[in-house]
DNA sequence: TTATTTTTGGTGTCATCGCTCCAAAAATCC
DNA sequence: GGATTTTTGGAGCGATGACACCAAAAATAA
């Protein structure tokens, strides 16, 4: 009954200690648990599958995630940990005006969303929207994440109003509200098999909506 | 072994014949269990939260529907065919040119994704992107039903373009890939809790990509 | 080497899931 | 009213899901 708490990471993660040291390596464990979460949700994926992929026993598994949901979250991190990468790298980059990047941000997405690296589309857009009463926790999780996202982009286009290569006279989040939606349905249509041209193509006309200057 | 085969529906879908009849409205159950998996998607809704919300006992529900999926499916059928009602309206209005047909797509689309009377969102643009192994009898049926109303919409841009209210030089399958991809994203924002003015306006934006004549 | 610390495999457990069977009950037809 | 046909409630089943526990194994510190 008391739920056993997991103080911190274990495994791989903590410094050189006295016992046997874990013999699978913690990173690469975590993003094959990511990329199988980020494939199939949340609840698409069992906890076998999930030793399995990891290469991991079910006790080392708790050992070093503590749980499922844990384990979910760690990945989803780890997730934007790493998309973050390209995506703020574009949507910051000093060097363009705000429409470029927002430009280059779907080019980007498009070319992201379809590598066979990896699966198809977006782990943030497309996870916890439908989903059983009791994962309340995870659904409100991954809008939060969807919300931060959009408030970036909103930053960046208030940054743009600010520095003069934006319209003063536009709604900022309105216009950030309307690509993250595009970049949600980009994320579907990558599901559902779209080539990347055909998203480069979505990108691109959704830029023609950029407000005239 | 032998899967029962359902050749057609019965309960109050028969006419009425010797037995007893069904204490229960069939078209109100499906109805019931419609709600439920648009609101929670089909890995998420359980046998017996399905049983309960439609009235029914189990065996009513194997002697009525068959199985799990085959109610999703008629129940997906059900919701088709009600925002079919609204959607093709609109889409195929004789009164209105192609352009203004979309407009009023995406104002209904706000309206509609945000009422008080069924869950938010779209029960077709949120399911079947993230699932099982296993499911993909789901997902692919789901993928289907996307592809068709986005082929409708491109069968409306092309009509748009034989009548001359559209531009023979814009490319009809990719417009119509671009204001689907839009729809999915306006379901992910609707299911997060946006407003209907945010949708409205999100489609608003969306709009000012339409290509000049 | 010995003691200590930690991981590991295997097994068990409890709940849920989706389904199935069965006999009683109820309504119609003759 | 009796026979027939169908529904209904309830009990139960095999599979899966997500842990949880434990004793053996392995590596380091002393």
């Amino acid at each position: 009954m008391t739920p056993k708490i997991i103080t911190g990471k274990k495994g791989q993660g903590s410094k050189r200690g006295r016992g046997r040291p874990a013999v699978f390596d913690r990173a690469v464990a975590l993003q094959a648990a990511m990329k199988l979460f980020w494939e199939r949700g949340y609840e698409g994926t069992s906890f076998d599958d999930l030793i399995s992929a990891m290469g991991i026993s079910a006790s080392s598994f708790y050992n070093s995630f503590g749980s499922k949901e844990a384990l979910y979250c760690e990945a989803t991190r780890s997730y934007l940990e790493w998309s973050g990468q390209w995506f703020f790298a574009i949507l910051n980059d000093p060097s363009i005006d705000t429409k470029t990047a927002f430009a280059r941000l779907f080019e980007a997405t498009a070319e992201e969303f379809t590598r066979g690296d990896h699966p198809l589309g977006c782990m943030i857009s497309l996870a916890g929207t439908h989903c059983a009463p009791g994962m309340s926790n995870i659904r409100d999780m991954m809008a939060e994440h969807r919300a931060f996202s959009e408030s970036a982009m909103a930053a960046r286009i208030r940054k743009g109003a600010a520095d003069g290569d934006v319209s003063k006279n536009i709604d900022c989040d309105m216009l950030a509200a309307y690509y993250s939606a595009v970049a949600r349905g980009l994320a579907v249509q990558a599901r559902d098999g779209a080539s990347r041209e055909k998203l480069a193509q979505i990108g691109h006309l959704a830029m023609s909506a950029w407000p005239a200057g």
